[in-house]
DNA sequence: CGGCATCCTCTTTGATACTG
DNA sequence: CAGTATCAAAGAGGATGCCG
């Protein structure tokens, strides 16, 4: 893509990142820490292989991502964020939260990309002191800390149990009926408890806002 | 575009403002306000009047932005943001420091935004108790308290005068003998003493980044 | 004029096929 | 596995035209 051409930071990042695919692409080296081109690829499901190409070339140009090669045997060529691509979890957090506010309910045709359910966690949940699993359709992850993971929780509290909608209801909503609680359902009413406000409104639904 | 069709947040997002110029008209919008068709269009070199009019229409119905007819006698039609709209200021405050990192000297071809300086400063600078006012080229614009303002000063503490090679030497070298300092130029040390520090390196710069 | 819609050319995308 | 080659379709960029 032709570069914006002002000398501003914000067209200066545009044109490093802004090009379709691109933050995608650091939101999975971001979740996942290091992975190889196939990889990527099949987390990106729409982007095609030259495409992919393209943008991993242009990231390393950029310092955001580079290559290594993986030591033997497994000697893959693996993409990894740098220190400067690292910089960007926050922007990509904030971004998210940004994002979240208008994402209606996954009733439509969203495609959920393997891993999906840590990044969320992440993102929606605030620091807990319990230690809190939830399994929504065929992904596992759980909470603990400040942090999110991906799987199962070694002694997990409770395990919160869905479908992606419940998932979706509890989280907006706050409503725990919506799901099946195991173990100790206070510690998931604490953790409900301690979400940030929920934000009034946002103008447009979901539907309207893409044609 | 098309979108990306992921049940995820960031998609999502990308989805709202991650088409091209659709960030920078969000910057406009940020930084004055409310802009008729006309002041986006001649502020954004580059960008196509259909592909402006395709933007603000996909701006509007995400609920980012919305049209409002001014009152009468100048009665033109002016775009601004919505509080959701507006919600991406920290996100763009992120996203432009990030790429401040990596933004070189202003030696290239690149086309300086008239109002440029405001945001300049408003990016790089910490709050200060002072009044500074900045001259650089032929634009003007202060800092005073946590804000940076286009125009005079009324009563500046300080003027600070130079090309934009000087100033960028000043921000990010820390080079006062870069420019000319007129009044309290003990207020400009304490500002400058106040920039966070300075990042590290960044890996590759501006000249390789980009092709 | 300000606010777009249209037309046209050129580049980029997305999908598939193919190669070291 | 890690890409490159190919090609139709969509989008970007530029000029111009229309309409209040």
């Amino acid at each position: 893509m032709k570069e914006y051409g002002q000398y501003c930071p914000m067209a200066h990042a545009l044109d490093l990142v802004g090009e379709r695919w691109s933050l995608l692409i650091v939101r999975e080296l971001l979740e996942e820490g290091a992975l190889r081109y196939t990889d990527i690829h099949c987390r990106l499901t729409g982007c095609g292989t030259n495409i992919l190409a393209a943008r991993l070339k242009r990231l390393e140009q950029g310092g955001v991502i580079h290559r290594r090669q993986l030591p033997p045997p497994a000697a893959s060529t693996v993409y990894e964020l740098t220190e400067y691509g690292e910089a960007l979890r926050p922007v990509m957090h904030q971004l998210a939260h940004w994002g979240a506010r208008s994402l209606g309910p996954p009733t439509s045709e969203g495609v959920l990309e393997p891993g999906w359910l840590a990044g969320a966690l992440r993102i929606a949940l605030p620091p807990t002191a319990s230690c809190i699993e939830f399994r929504v359709g065929d992904e596992v992850g759980y909470v603990e800390g400040d942090e999110a993971y991906a799987g199962s929780a070694e002694m997990p509290q409770a395990v919160v149990e869905g479908d992606v909608a419940s998932f979706y209801e509890l989280l907006v909503n706050r409503e725990l009926d919506a799901v099946t609680v195991r173990g100790d359902e206070d510690a998931v009413r604490e953790l409900l408890a301690k979400l940030p406000p929920r934000t009034p409104d946002v103008p447009a639904p979901l539907a309207a806002a893409l044609s």
